[in-house]
DNA sequence: CTTATAAATGCTCACTTTGAGCATAAATGG
DNA sequence: CCATTTATGCTCAAAGTGAGCATTTATAAG
């Protein structure tokens, strides 16, 4: 019994605060579309899957990585379109580790390497800080609707129907930031998604209602941001995307574009305060047109003893 | 740029509940360490990973798998000591795919294939129903206390001292029943675990503290504890274990064993009652020197809206 | 200098959830 | 019939959550 070889790559996922809602770090390929950075793993050189990726990271994205954490490891055929550079043929079958990696701030990147985009332009439809998004209302749930009914037989209609209103909300169900990654799967499978299309050689479905990247790279970055929203209740995980010292609003912010809805500001710090992750420098912060607000700092010494210890998330309206 | 060929297995830790204590699936070697359900991924024969796994277990264990999921890729050298029938050299890394499966009960298996044994045969630390255990004062904690002291320096000294009290709870922290796989690997680096020893090629250190697995596949198992641990909390995953009509006791003691700790009954049944994810049968079941306790079955078709919606844990004493 | 506005921060209050334990009900085995 | 065992119902205080009003301290306009 030997084992067939496998060719493995490694993909990391990497994610910044930026202005106004999370970023993650792509590598434009000129006129194909984007990709994540993306190595072989050489398992001649690398001890580790980790140590293989921070090289490729900095390799291509000129960027040196902080936290990094394994996500998921994908490989089912017919899903990794081939990167240009790649061979991918049924002899050598193309695996790929993704990994989530976090940094402190999204710092300007040497030309060549890569560039920051928002999470949004790949998932508008995951965005509710302002309320939801019309995409929903006008494409996708109509969309979604016309998917149902073509189901063959009624018990095909009845688990579309069910697996719809899971991950979207639909009828009165209420929303659900984590599924991230099921409605991806759910808009792949129902043919929304333009990696869909071209995965099995169509012309093109719906090109327009969102950003696509190369193979299955939109996938995994759904998988990170599921993650993320999980993690971030959990895991004092934020941290790693504030820049040393920062105000609670500003952390706050960065909170709401993770998860993707309005918090409670006053609960919300009532629950941070509690957790006592942070602790005021007594320094403020001015010039934004109103009280200034004190800048805070990440406390890395509370080492929680028991139990889950993440950031509170008090939904606002 | 082309990607060097690795050998990718994969290893199922296929677990069942069990009489009093959950089961994991496990396949003996004869005079070698037993090991997971494990074969090769082979891509000309399988689609996906998860159907090879269930054509691997059901061959090796003759066993149909019901829940899978994906739980890590291992792949660091020097931690995947051979087995006997695979090659393992420098040219041909063994990378390995972790799955968790769940199964309704520990039927009888066939011969020539797997066996069932309690988890805490393998991790006898991790069990507290009957208050904490033993081996903890009196082998593990003396242990984890010389290896702080060992440290080069201080500051090393510090880390180490941190990183124990987070895992065991030193000095009056809080057990945390999720961080079994933290635990695992703190007494992997400290020299605790017998396959530490192994993979050094050194004589074996301490033997006596728990049984071994093959390769990696014992921390492997300790992915799964602390991925179940986790994930029971937040969906309804518990029942993939359960058949399909239980007493409440019965549910109560399946928890009870995965989290490792005893539950306030009253507080667990209120919870699970506010789920809806149960319903009484009506039907009774006698004969266990008590009153009779009604059996309950699981509605798969609560299909929860919102939120988190698993097993709450209220821990008792 | 005064006033409107914006943002930060403090505090209250009703309601829900949790942790703990007492009390009662319905079987079984002398 | 009575002790024992297990199931189940119910209460109560403490802690946590969701919502919103009130106050403080800046900047900007008149």
């Amino acid at each position: 019994m030997s084992i067939p070889p496998v060719a493995v790559g490694l993909n990391a996922v990497v994610m910044a605060a930026g202005e106004d809602a999370p970023q993650v770090l792509v590598v434009p390929r000129g006129k194909e579309e984007p990709a994540l950075p993306f190595g072989p793993f050489d398992p001649a050189r690398h001890r580790t899957f980790e140590i293989g990726l921070r090289e490729w990271v900095s390799e291509q994205a000129h960027f040196q990585l902080g936290y990094v954490e394994q996500l998921y490891t994908f490989g089912d055929r017919g899903r990794e379109a081939p990167l240009a550079d790649l061979p991918s043929s049924d002899e050598a079958r193309i695996i790929s580790i993704g990994y989530l990696a976090l940094t402190q701030e999204a710092a300007d990147l040497p030309s060549g390497g890569g560039e920051w985009h928002s999470w949004y332009r790949f998932f508008p439809w995951e965005d509710w800080r302002a309320g939801k998004p019309a995409i929903l209302d006008d494409q996708i749930e109509p969309a979604l609707r016309r998917w149902i009914d073509e189901a063959e037989t009624d018990g095909r209609r009845v688990a579309r129907r069910d697996r719809a209103r899971m991950t979207f909300g639909l009828d009165g169900r209420g929303w659900n930031e984590e599924r991230c990654l099921d409605r991806y799967e759910l808009l792949y499978s129902s043919g929304l998604i333009a990696e869909a299309a071209r995965d099995r050689k169509e012309a093109q479905g719906m090109p327009t209602i969102s950003r696509s990247l190369a193979s299955d790279h939109r996938r995994i970055v759904a998988t990170a941001i599921s993650r993320l929203r999980g993690k971030i209740k959990y895991r004092p995980i934020v941290f790693e995307l504030m820049p040393d010292v920062f105000t609670l609003s500003c952390l706050q912010q960065v909170v709401e574009g993770i998860v993707g809805f309005p918090l409670h500001k006053q609960n919300f710090r009532r629950a941070l305060d509690r957790t006592g992750f942070v602790e005021g420098t007594g320094r403020m912060q001015a010039g934004t047109g109103g009280r200034p607000a004190e800048l805070f700092r990440y406390r890395r010494d509370v080492l929680r003893d028991g139990q889950a210890t993440g950031i509170s998330i008090p939904r606002s309206r």
